[in-house]
DNA sequence: TATTGTTTTTGATACAAATCAACAATAGTC
DNA sequence: GACTATTGTTGATTTGTATCAAAAACAATA
C-alpha cells in the first residue's frame, strides 16, 4: 500500500482490507464463473491462476505470491474468467471492489496505485505472450526461473535458492510446455552446472548464464 | 463512452476527448520507452501492438481498431512498454491519463468504465495466453479469423467476410507462429472449403467449421 | 508498360518438443 | 514399516512446425 494517508485516511482504507480469509492448500479461492465482489490481496500463501477451454485444458496464466494482488479479470463482466488455487495454505485479504472504487474517488492516491495494479498486470502479460510466443524452451524456463527468485527476493528470500510451490505439469502449463520438457530443460541446467535442482528445490549457481539464455538466445 | 449523464457532465467528458490526431500507415503512435501521458481511444483505422526481444524478435500483442482504447500499458511507470503502429490511416483521439483520472473521481460511472476497459483487457491476454500456451496452428488461425470478424460484425461489417489489415508475418508474430505456417493453414481452410482466400481478403464460408476447430480440437 | 520490392504461396528438409512408455523418488495413508 | 498415489526423471520415437529455398502474385514507382 502506498503511504502519504493521514491517520483518518488510514482508518478508512484499512476498513476495506480488515476481512481476512484463510485458503488451505489446493482449495479454490474463485473459480471461473463465480460472481465477482472483491479483489484479494495475498497476504501469505501462494496462488496459481488459470484458465480451461471446453475440451478441458488448462493454462496456467500466472503464479501469485505474497502482496500481490488477484482478482481484477472479474472487474468487466462482473464474473471471474480464471480459476485461483491455493498452492500453499494461504490467507488473503478480502477487498469489496464496490467499497475500493468509492475510496479511490477520495483519494488519489490510492486511485492511482489501483490504475497501476492493473497496468501492471496488462504489462506482464504482455511479456507472458512473448515468452509463448518467441521462445523456446530453455529461454522460458530461464525467464521463469530469474522472474520468480527476483520477486522472491524482493520479499527477503534468498537471491538464489527456491522451493517450487508448483509442479512440473504447473510449470509446463504456464510456459506453454510439456512437463517432459521442463524436467529435461532442468535436468540440462543442472548438467552444465547452472542451477542445482533436487525436486522442488533449486539452487541458482549460474545467474547470469541464465540471464544469457533468457534475453539473447541467438547471440553466442 | 458509456450513457447516462447530463449535459453538463457530457460537456466535461467531451473536454477531455476532444484533441485528435493522424497517423499514417505505418507510423508510431508511441513506442517502447516513451513517456506515458494519455491514452488513446482509436476513432478509425487499425492498429497493432508489439513488444521486442533485446535481439530484434517481435511479438505483436495486439491488433486494435475504432472503439478501443490503447496505452493502458504506460500506466504503471508512466512509460510506455510497446510499440502501436498504424496499420492503416488512422484518427485517435488523445485523452490525458491525469485528465481521465480527476474526472473519473467525480463521474462513478466513468471510474467504472475505466475499470472495466482495464479489466477487458487482462481477460483478452488471458485468452491469448491460451491459445499460444495450448493450441495448435488451426485452432489458433480459427480462434484469430472468429475473433476479427466478431469484433468487424459489432462495428457493422460484414459477418462473412474481412480484409485483413495486417500481413501474413503480422499475424504469425501474433499467433506464435511463423508465416509459412500462417500461409499453410490458410490453405488448408480454402482445400476444406471453410473459408476463401485471396490475398488479404478472407470470406468466411462455414464459421460453424471453424467454430469447431477453435474449441474442440480434441473430440472429433 | 516495364521494373523493383514486398508479400504470399508452395515444396523439401530439419529439428525441437510432444508423445508414449517405463521406472524412480517422494509423500501420504493405513 | 508396508502400501498406494502422486510427482518427477529419462529413453525411444513421432510429429507439428520451423527453416531453407524458389517461384508466384501483387503493389509501388518510374
Amino acid at each position: 500500500m502506498p503511504l502519504g494517508f493521514t491517520n483518518q485516511q488510514m482508518q478508512k482504507i484499512d476498513d476495506v482490507v480488515k476481512i481476512r480469509r484463510r485458503i488451505k492448500q489446493g482449495e479454490l479461492l474463485f473459480g471461473n464463473g463465480d460472481t465477482f465482489t472483491s479483489l484479494f490481496a495475498i497476504r501469505t500463501g501462494f496462488f496459481k491462476t488459470s484458465v480451461s477451454t471446453e475440451d478441458g485444458r488448462e493454462q496456467v496464466i500466472g503464479f501469485q505470491m505474497a502482496g500481490e494482488i488477484i482478482g481484477l479479470d472479474g472487474i468487466v463482466n462482473d464474473l471471474h474468467s480464471c480459476n485461483a488455487v491455493a498452492l500453499e495454505d494461504a490467507e488473503v485479504c478480502v477487498m469489496p471492489f464496490a467499497n475500493i472504487e468509492t475510496l479511490s474517488r477520495e483519494f488519489p492516491e490510492l486511485q492511482r496505485h489501483i490504475h497501476k495494479i492493473m497496468s501492471r498486470e496488462i504489462v506482464r502479460e504482455n511479456s507472458v505472450m512473448m515468452l509463448l510466443g518467441n521462445m523456446r524452451a530453455e529461454e522460458r524456463l530461464a525467464g521463469f526461473l530469474l522472474n520468480l527468485v527476483q520477486r522472491l527476493h524482493a520479499r527477503g528470500f534468498s537471491q538464489s535458492e527456491i522451493i517450487l510451490r508448483m509442479t512440473r505439469e504447473e510449470i509446463g502449463s504456464y510456459l506453454g510446455m510439456k512437463l517432459e520438457t521442463v524436467s529435461r530443460t532442468f535436468s540440462k541446467f543442472s548438467d552444465e552446472g547452472m542451477i542445482e535442482v533436487k525436486q522442488r528445490y533449486v539452487h541458482i549457481i549460474k545467474p547470469d548464464a541464465l540471464k544469457k539464455i533468457f534475453n539473447l538466445q541467438t547471440c553466442d
